[in-house]
DNA sequence: CAGACTTTTGAGCGACCGCTTGAAATCCCT
DNA sequence: AGGGATTTCAAGCGGTCGCTCAAAAGTCTG
């Protein structure tokens, strides 16, 4: 064979594939050369003499989804013109991407990356992009927001929640008890999209309050 | 020897905090019952011998975590009677497991539930009076809040966060995006602590705005 | 001290791991 | 068709895994 038969190039496609499939459904702990070479077809030798090791296909297999798709992210959030627009778009590449079982690829290796001598620092690099990415819709949102006079509060908390929530996947991993203060700035964030104009001392006016930001109700004798 | 010999005794305390401790510190990939067995220092059969399996003798470890906390967090949650009470308890209690490591068993242990067949259902059980706890603590605070009209609207937010927090870690770990709605939730609710009784149409008011909720200033050409 | 009983030990079994190797199979080029 | 380069394969190496087992070592009862 050659390196430019196409026969070459499939079998690199499938143990990229296989490794993805074998990350979301066994995990990092299952995902064995031997496993991923049965589910691609082809002899677990493969994995090395492509990859090198077992390590390297399965950071392959996170370039390979993130190239695939941290472009039509990019687009996407970049031509929302308004509120709802992002809301819709960001929500729909991201049903894409769990359905397709990228983000279980992503989480699996930042799991693994926390027990794993040395996987942190490769995997750190490979998220620089997503998270660059993800700074940027919230300041997309945050821009957008002031011109969305017509979007219910609701809107916007609904898209700042959902970007709060790509960064906090990507960014959280491991490290979540450290978050406290990061959270407490987002949650006050998110409450002054929620109110974008309070009033200063803010009198009581339960006639609006109800429909607003109903109080839990949660019963407790 | 005999079952009374408080060395017996000592051998099963010497795995259980052995175990605790390689949980944390090489995951659960790496507690493998020779590395528990070594910080102990005894002989890796023992392990079977006092626990059956090593998944045994983990779970055993959550149990002690579990039965030496649990208590301890329910009087600290039910003796406070203000909410800044409430926020240095909590705080306190949760500074001391994660000093301890105990929050780090908990979720190494929840990380290989989603992926080691048969553990989930475990986990999962011995989870339960936590998220109970955490429930209660939750109903604990709304309770208070309206009681402390003296306290900043940053209080009040901050227990609740903390309380969102920890009820995150104990029921969020492995469904992460399916959490978009019951985050949405939350965040509506903190910002309805934050700002109890605001205005109901809101005109601007810029002179204290910028002091209560600043909006993030991300630059964006 | 002798025997019953429990705890501890070291050796070992089969299975799977990452990875290597040498040869076979396949394709391109002349 | 034949030579050379590349890709694929079966087999195997050293290692760790969970777990078992027979025997040693300890403690208690007679």
């Amino acid at each position: 064979m050659t390196p430019s038969d196409p026969r070459t190039a499939a079998t690199r496609r499938a143990l990229l594939d296989a490794a993805t499939d074998a990350l979301r459904e066994v995990g990092y702990a299952g995902a064995s050369a031997r496993e991923i070479a049965r589910r691609a077809g082809c002899n677990q030798a493969l994995v090395f003499y492509h990859f090198d090791s077992v390590t390297g296909l399965l950071l392959a297999a996170l370039d390979d989804v993130s190239e695939r798709r941290l472009a039509e992210y990019r687009d996407t959030l970049a031509g929302a013109r308004t509120l709802r627009e992002l809301v819709d778009a960001a929500e729909r590449v991201l049903a894409e991407d769990v359905d397709a079982g990228h983000v279980a690829v992503l989480t699996e290796l930042l799991v693994a990356a926390a027990s794993v001598p040395g996987l942190d620092v490769e995997v750190e690099a490979r998220l620089a992009p997503w998270r660059a990415l993800a700074q940027d819709a919230v300041a997309r949102a945050f821009e957008l927001v002031p011109l969305a006079g017509m979007v219910p509060p609701e809107e916007a908390a609904h898209v700042v929640v959902a970007t709060l929530l790509g960064l906090e996947l990507l960014a959280g991993a491991g490290d979540g008890l450290a978050t406290t203060d990061r959270l407490f700035d987002r949650a006050r964030t998110v409450a002054a999209l929620l109110e974008p104009e309070p009033g200063p001392s803010a009198g009581p006016d339960r006639a609006t309050e109800a429909s607003r930001a109903p109080r839990p109700r949660t019963a407790r004798p």
